[in-house]
DNA sequence: CATTGCAGGACTAAAATAGTCCTGAATATG
DNA sequence: CATATTCAGGACTATTTTAGTCCTGCAATG
């Protein structure tokens, strides 16, 4: 249920690379280089990632990505969001969409959004700094990063 | 992206028709038109229910199925788990499936356990009985029931 | 002003999910 | 104890969602 989907998995990864390499502006080839994924898809992920204001992008001869804030003021939620949209267990939260517009009165009221409220909260609190756990991330082959979820990385 | 699946939503449908009925024994086409779902769905739903072991079912004529407890003593974690598996945000946990097992060493380590962790216990601490809102669930026609998040309601 | 690289959308392919159906087993009841 | 009823469990198909590809256009560098 949980289970992050491959798009977010990839999206962790490239952020990973971008991570390892401050500074420095990266071009979507280059990101697949490291990453090991397909070019096409790593451009998905950091236009993606653009949009959500995380990344910056640069056009042109020497154009690429770069990390909009460090890694240490980024949470998991907002990349999770920027991947696969507002963070909530049901359709049934605050006004987006039509709250149980079929049916006269959702009779769980509001009592999911306590338990949206409280998952968010977990993932706002965990940085990608964190994730990242720098002492590995500088020091293993970059082709060895992984996320974990992605079944087959591409060549 | 934590957006329930529907069977979830038909789930918590099911479940609250029973809650509402306490001791009544419940055939899958009688939830069926409380929940105004398909009777298979229901069974569907109602099969997995029994094999999570929330839910009792006796067979025969005059069969059907129960709690096996109260809900005030089913949270929301043992419901998704129960329809769509481990709550977690990975594969990449504890002893689970293979981890990271194609790269040489995940550079996230055990970080996303924490997450994990949290957002397990945050699904944890919310019984069904909250969730249901009693005031509202015994007055409303039972065809007003609903999730919030199953588009169509099948009759 | 040509080359490189991003932007953004449309489209196709693949995978996951939902929904259906069938055969068999248990159990009340006449 | 025969029969109608209801659950058990699995296989299968359809649908929906997700992933992946491709194309056209725009911006920047030298």
């Amino acid at each position: 249920m949980l289970r992050l989907n491959r798009m977010t998995d990839y999206t962790i990864l490239v952020l990973g690379v971008m991570a390892a390499r401050p500074g420095e502006i990266l071009a979507s080839a280059a990101i697949a280089q490291h990453t090991q994924l397909n070019q096409t898809t790593v451009a998905k992920v950091t236009k993606t990632l653009v949009a959500a204001g995380l990344v910056v992008s640069m056009r042109g001869i020497k154009g690429g990505y770069y990390l909009d804030r460090p890694v240490m003021n980024i949470s998991i939620a907002e990349v999770i969001e920027a991947v696969e949209g507002p963070i909530a267990l049901t359709a049934c939260v605050d006004g987006v969409e039509d709250p149980c517009s079929v049916r006269n009165g959702c009779f769980m009221g509001g009592n999911w959004n306590h338990v949206n409220t409280a998952i968010r909260k977990a993932l706002s609190e965990v940085s990608l700094a964190e994730l990242f756990n720098p002492e590995n991330l500088f020091h293993v082959p970059t082709a060895a990063l992984g996320t974990g979820n992605a079944e087959v990385l591409k060549s």
